[in-house]
DNA sequence: CAAGAGAGTGATTGATCAATAACCTATTCC
DNA sequence: GGAATAGGTTATTGATCAATCACTCTCTTG
């Protein structure tokens, strides 16, 4: 068995398809892209993370925005994931949401800056994902607040959403002491 | 009288003196950086929006980082001041801060832009400017909360951050369903 | 085994920009 | 009148980077 392989095993996440090396770069593109901001940053930076020359990004996406954009899209989808995942009685939904949030935070790091970096670009199909996220973010988590229930949920969603603003902010800036302070 | 001049009436603010000159490039240096953000926006945009040579920039800043820092710096102050000249019975502190701040928004919008633009970028002069300008203008309002005898002025202050935050995300995106939503 | 597809690289290019260097022009004032 | 001084300009340079081009290498398969 396995007779396909000599000497290393290789696994389906691990061969050099088009669709893995998609995933790889997209990856390394949130680490640069957050660190660096999306005009600052480089193709380069980014293939060296691979391990891939700089050109060969170019036959994956068509350019840099597209790049920039599938990474900011692939945030915004781990945010939804994470929002849509929560299951909590009426009582305790807003504090597991916010739970959530904070462990997000923690995990993913990187495609959180990825999203304050993407707050002041003004090229347009950049601009449309981060409407189209912060859209999808809000009405999820006021459908879920509703749901349940909630008084007041638009209220409750907007408050939500400034706080987890200013959490964002406050990791970006480096001021943990920014951080929300909650009654 | 007024025999120093024949034709034109020349006032003492648009005398071509190197500090009105200054005063007039970080107008310039604001709409663009707001605009554009740091790392796209030109030095020779600046320039064209003055009406002066590109290199004359770095006659009077020592580098674009600089420029930005300066730029940066007249934002905060312009909060900060705008904070101070505040006056009110403590419970309308509160709303009176909050229609401050709006009617700032309204009358030097590029600067709130500047301060999204401003929260990405990783170089250690502007950093430490954000840092610095966030800190005092939390700690300006905290102090006024605190003298007029407002309870839990620590909560009082970071929702008003938070909620301040989400209005220049709201702002900065064009998204003005974002903007914070109030009981 | 030839032909094609899939994965990938090295070399280069064309733009873009911050920053410098060298120079210009008017005014003041000894 | 000549020498600072202040306020500017033109031309240029040196880096940096996205993007393209022309290849190579290695399978697979009819």
């Amino acid at each position: 068995m396995n007779n396909k392989q000599t000497a290393t095993v290789r696994s389906k996440s691990d061969e050099a398809t088009a669709a893995n090396r998609r995933e790889q770069i997209l990856e390394a593109a949130v680490i640069v892209f957050a660190e660096h901001g999306y005009y600052r940053a480089t193709t380069a930076q980014v293939a060296e993370k691979v391990g891939i020359s700089q050109p060969y990004i170019f036959k994956l996406f068509r350019n840099k925005e597209e790049l920039f954009v599938a990474a900011l899209e692939r945030a915004f989808e781990r945010i939804i994931r994470t929002f849509k995942a929560i299951v909590a009685p009426a009582d305790q939904l807003l504090a597991e949401t916010i739970r959530s949030y904070e462990q997000l935070m923690e995990t993913h790091p990187n495609e959180i800056l990825l999203q304050v970096q993407a707050l002041g670009i003004r090229d347009q199909p950049i601009l449309q994902t981060m409407q189209n996220g912060m859209l999808a973010v809000t009405d999820l988590v006021k459908s879920k607040f509703v749901d349940a229930g909630i008084r007041n949920p638009e209220v409750e969603v907007s408050t939500f959403m400034a706080n987890g603003m200013l959490c964002n902010i406050a990791m970006a800036l480096g001021m943990p002491d920014l951080k929300p302070k909650h009654a």
